[in-house]
DNA sequence: GTCGGTAATC
């Protein structure tokens, strides 16, 4: 270990910290990066498209009325040439940002072009983004449009296609998956098939189907890679499954195959971490410095919010400080941390501060920034400050998502103000992010603590009919 | 094609 090697045992000061955390809640339908196009015009596509910077490109190209405008052009010869870029990078785009609508619509201009030429790769890429964004239906009717144009699956194809459904909590859909693979001769289920798996397994709290897994994994002659010990590890922490957890690692080591690295620490740090068992934490951190590993930004994130949530705010500082003395520098999720640890504190001023510091120190703000900082000014009855940071997003380029406005939509139902509430949920729709349950909880129960019964049920009516409207088909055979 | 860090409801 270095000379300088942040010890945190010999930082311990007081420990007083018994919280219990929330376990991870199955996510709901919406993407994380719900398409957020643009408010401004996209603007002629024809015209100067070569000149266009590529990042411009693909942002023209992101809106429907643009994509419709590529499927008229499409037609046209003169422009086919120019396509294929193009539209391969609008898609590119679409699937690295996790936008599988806008990703799905472009697929679907793409295979309607004569230079088409289809591939298992570009299956995979969408499959994986859809599993992402938690969209079995739309992973199942993408596999079978492959399968309409005569291609063979790849192992790759069928793991994507498992963990779309596994990671939506479709095990029996997963599993079966895993059987067709292991009917088809070259597409024999993998290491990593298996680790997806354990981890959807472990999500959906099927700790009973670790032991068969291995078995089979066994059985058939494939060995745990450390992905595969870190995935259980993992799960089991953030089942608070402490004792499964160390034995996971005991079997880990004791494999010789397979040695730790830095996702094991950060695993077992933050398994500790978040259920404020802090002792043990630093006991882990130390244990794995001494075996070599070196931590990164996510472990110092981790330890930042773990000190914060436990309200060892020194030990935090300590741990930032670390930082800036080893040239680490903070990232926009340190200084969110940083931030909502205060927030959640009821400290504005050191929130603010940190705010401060934040966008003095150049790093742009970003949805979740803003959601922590709303929350607290809602906490504390600082409604002014929630309209002063609804100015400051509508005036920038910040993306807004779903979780944003719900937060912002009930910090003005708390403060009364139905109006704005209102306002708020058509300026959802206009930024195409879509409300979900918590949306609409949050709505109804401002109305009811409003005395708006009729209102309330008004919008549990709409709720209801907005969950019947899903399930849409984008791409066409 | 696999594993770890940040926000929203009550």
């Amino acid at each position: 270990m270095e000379p300088n090697a942040l010890t945190l045992t010999n930082l311990r000061l007081s420990t007083t910290c018994s919280t219990k955390f929330p376990r991870d809640q199955n996510q709901t339908n919406t993407p994380k990066s719900y398409a957020q196009i643009p408010k401004r015009s996209p603007g002629p596509v024809s015209k100067g498209l070569q000149k266009d910077s590529k990042k411009d490109l693909s942002r023209i190209l992101r809106t429907d009325a643009a994509i419709k405008g590529i499927a008229r052009k499409a037609n046209s010869r003169k422009y086919t040439q120019l396509w294929p870029k193009a539209v391969l990078e609008a898609l590119d785009e679409a699937i690295r940002e996790n936008q599988w609508q806008t990703a799905l619509k472009i697929f679907g201009l793409l295979r309607q072009q004569h230079w088409y030429d289809a591939r298992c790769q570009t299956y995979t890429r969408l499959l994986v983004m859809l599993g992402k964004c938690r969209q079995p239906e739309q992973a199942s009717l993408l596999f079978e449009i492959l399968l309409s144009e005569g291609l063979r699956p790849t192992v790759d194809v069928y793991t994507a296609l498992l963990s779309a459904y596994g990671q939506s909590g479709f095990l029996d859909k997963a599993l079966s998956t895993l059987d067709d693979m292991k009917s088809v001769s070259e597409c024999k289920p993998d290491v990593y098939t298996y680790s997806i798996l354990i981890n959807c397994c472990t999500k959906f709290c099927r700790f009973d189907l670790i032991g068969q897994i291995l078995a089979e994994m066994s059985f058939l002659g494939i060995e745990c890679s450390t992905v595969t010990y870190n995935t259980i590890i993992d799960g089991y922490g953030k089942a608070e499954m402490f004792e499964l957890m160390e034995n996971t690692l005991t079997d880990m080591i004791e494999s010789e195959t397979c040695l730790p690295d830095v996702f094991t620490l950060n695993t077992l740090v933050g398994a500790y971490g978040n259920s404020g068992q802090i002792e043990k934490m630093e006991k882990w951190y130390d244990e794995f410095r001494l075996m070599g590993l070196k931590p990164d930004i996510k472990t110092f994130n981790i330890l930042i919010k773990s000190y914060g949530k436990a309200g060892m705010y020194e030990k935090m500082r300590s741990v930032t400080d670390y930082m800036e003395k080893r040239f680490f520098s903070p990232t926009t999720v340190t200084f969110n941390t940083v931030i909502d640890v205060f927030g959640k504190a009821g400290n504005i001023e050191r929130m603010d501060a940190y705010f401060k510091k934040m966008k003095h120190q150049g790093i742009k703000p970003n949805s979740i920034t803003y959601c922590s900082l709303v929350r607290a000014y809602s906490k504390v009855g600082l409604i002014t400050k929630v309209d002063s940071i609804l100015r400051q997003v509508e005036n920038s380029d910040v993306i807004l998502d779903t979780p944003f406005f719900n937060c912002i939509i009930s910090a003005y139902g708390q403060a009364g103000d139905v109006e704005k509430m209102r306002e708020l949920f058509l300026e959802m729709k206009e930024r195409e992010c879509k409300p979900d349950n918590i949306t609409f909880a949050t709505m109804i129960q401002a109305y009811h603590a409003q005395g708006m019964t009729e209102a309330a049920e008004k919008l549990a009516n709409k709720m209801i009919a907005t969950k019947k409207s899903t399930g849409t088909r984008l791409i066409g055979h």
